[in-house]
DNA sequence: ATTGTTATTGTAAATTAATTGCAATAAGAA
DNA sequence: TTCTTATTGCAATTAATTTACAATAACAAT
């Protein structure tokens, strides 16, 4: 299987673009973890490795790594947006966890189906889905009611 | 059917807080509409209807109005957030145009039967979820496939 | 109705994410 | 090696959202 950076090389040169140190090594900090990510965290992950990269340079890498099919925006939260690795990984739903943050992925078969009803329907050309649930994983939920029982106890 | 207003004031009084004329011009300007909304175009909405609201007050009713239920976010476009209202309304998916921002409704009933069984699997209590799909329209489709084809022509 | 408490407002300043101008650097074609 | 110009780091800018603060007003209790 080509390796993201080959894809990322292709790319580039396809659009006559350069290709940098810098922009690989976003990239293999990126695959090297393969979780989601914000431009903050990428940062500072990177400048744990002793990488000297700008934040200015992340954010303009971010629409050239979308573009090549290398990532893409997972979610807007807590006043920012969010990425994914998308290559070499399976299209993916989440399930969020509003309490902890905790992130659940799932392969939803469904939506390929659906994908190709609606493309027919409403003539569009799909080229994206996102599928998002949120509310509480099992912890949180159970911490709730434990709570919600204290408040119950302390007013009788 | 109860009306927004009334639900609002319902909710403001649960929770102590206290109801003013600020908040239901919003949410009569909300409603009087039914369609996605974004802070600044809101703020400009209630501005033609001479209405004098600092857009502070928006960005602080906006919680509470997401917490009694009446509208949620959106979705996440043009580097800030959109909300639309909710209450009254059938809970559906969003179909959205890259190119021209076209937005399709739709009630994709195979939902319920999805979050039912995530539930289940994962032990979640879910509250809410979002699916969007974005790709072009049939007319941006074909704008795009002309706009190819003078290109293809000017080459030649 | 009047009063008192304090939530809410408008304004301006602050904060935060993201973008951009600029001069120095370096990729990569020639 | 040379040349062109895309890319970089840095700092300044823009834009969305939040917040401090003093004035106002909701509404519960007189
Ligand atoms: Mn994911
Ligand atoms: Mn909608
Ligand atoms: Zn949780
Ligand atoms: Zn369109």
């Amino acid at each position: 299987m080509i390796s993201p950076l080959e894809v990322f090389r292709t790319y580039i040169k396809e659009k006559g673009l350069r290709n940098t140190p810098e922009r690989e090594t976003i990239i293999r900090e990126i695959f090297s973890v393969h979780d989601h990510f914000d431009v903050d965290e990428l940062f500072l992950r990177m400048r744990d490795q002793k990488s000297k990269i700008a934040k200015a340079s992340i954010y303009r890498a971010i629409p050239l790594l979308i573009e090549s099919g290398l990532i893409k925006e997972a979610f807007f939260e807590d006043g920012h947006l969010h990425y994914e690795p998308i290559y070499g990984h399976s299209r993916h739903c989440h399930l969020r966890c509003i309490c902890c943050g905790k992130v659940v992925e799932f392969v939803e078969e469904e939506m390929d189906n659906i994908v190709d009803r609606l493309a027919k329907e409403y003539h569009f050309n799909i080229l994206d889905h996102r599928l998002d649930f949120t509310g509480y994983c099992a912890e949180c939920n159970n911490k709730m009611n434990d709570q919600d029982n204290v408040d119950t106890k302390e007013l009788l």
